[in-house]
DNA sequence: TTGACATACAACCAAACGGTTGTATATTGG
DNA sequence: CCAATATACAACCGTTTGGTTGTATGTCAA
């Protein structure tokens, strides 16, 4: 409902919407990494890893630690946790649809028949 | 592995980078929707709109159907899926770093103490 | 202290994005 | 046939994006 929650949801999908960026989503989630050592994974300048990692941190999907001179990147699981409920709620509009069809075919059961066609494959509920 | 795939997680992901285009996924997801219907629904241009679901068509999240003058566009539920699939994808990496964690600790049991630190919460497997 | 390394950030650039208006093309109803 | 409706698409425009280079700052090691 809230405006803020779309802006989070706005970077979160942008966040993850660059390969380069979901790339060190992986390596961040597996294991503390510092920028440098990302940079040197990639064929673009230090400065461009970096501002993908300030996106990321940005989007709230990683954090950083201080560690002497190096700065280590970690991922947050509960941010990817966060993206993948947004896609579980969109699954649940697409089940009431299903419901709402079946309920129809509960009421008029011999009116409507080949109602769910070809395109929307009638699944599990 | 192969570039095409990133180039459909690149699609996905940026179309479902922008609200409008979110709201647009729960209202097909929920039914068909004519360009026009949709277009009704929001403060901007139908061009503006037409744009929107030409991007999401692209991306293969949703798909539509002539019927007359109008055209009924149709959420695509499996390339949702197909999304939250990535993401388990990434929480399966951060699963193995916690396995990777665990194994060290039962190899070396007093050697490592507070190993997982604050921002790793160390939740189910 | 000095130099090498790790990071941050500003300025710049071409390309992509998200919006606009305008025009063209089908299709329906009277 | 004609007018209204529904869609498609091109051209344009200001902003954002993803990259670059250059510069500044902080930290380690000799």
């Amino acid at each position: 409902m809230d405006t803020t929650d779309e802006d989070r949801a706005d970077a979160l999908f942008h966040a993850l919407s660059d390969r380069t960026r979901r790339d060190i989503m992986r390596r961040v989630l597996a294991g503390e990494h510092s920028v440098s050592s990302l940079a040197a994974s990639y064929d673009m300048s230090f400065a461009a890893v970096q501002k993908h990692v300030a996106v990321l941190e940005r989007a709230g999907l990683l954090s950083k630690r201080r560690s002497g001179r190096e700065q280590l990147a970690t991922g947050e699981v509960d941010a990817v946790r966060s993206v993948a409920s947004m896609l579980d709620e969109l699954e649940a509009v697409w089940r009431g649809r299903i419901d709402r069809i079946d309920e129809l075919l509960a009421r008029s059961p011999t009116r409507l028949t080949r109602f769910t066609d070809s395109s929307s494959p009638d699944k599990e509920t």
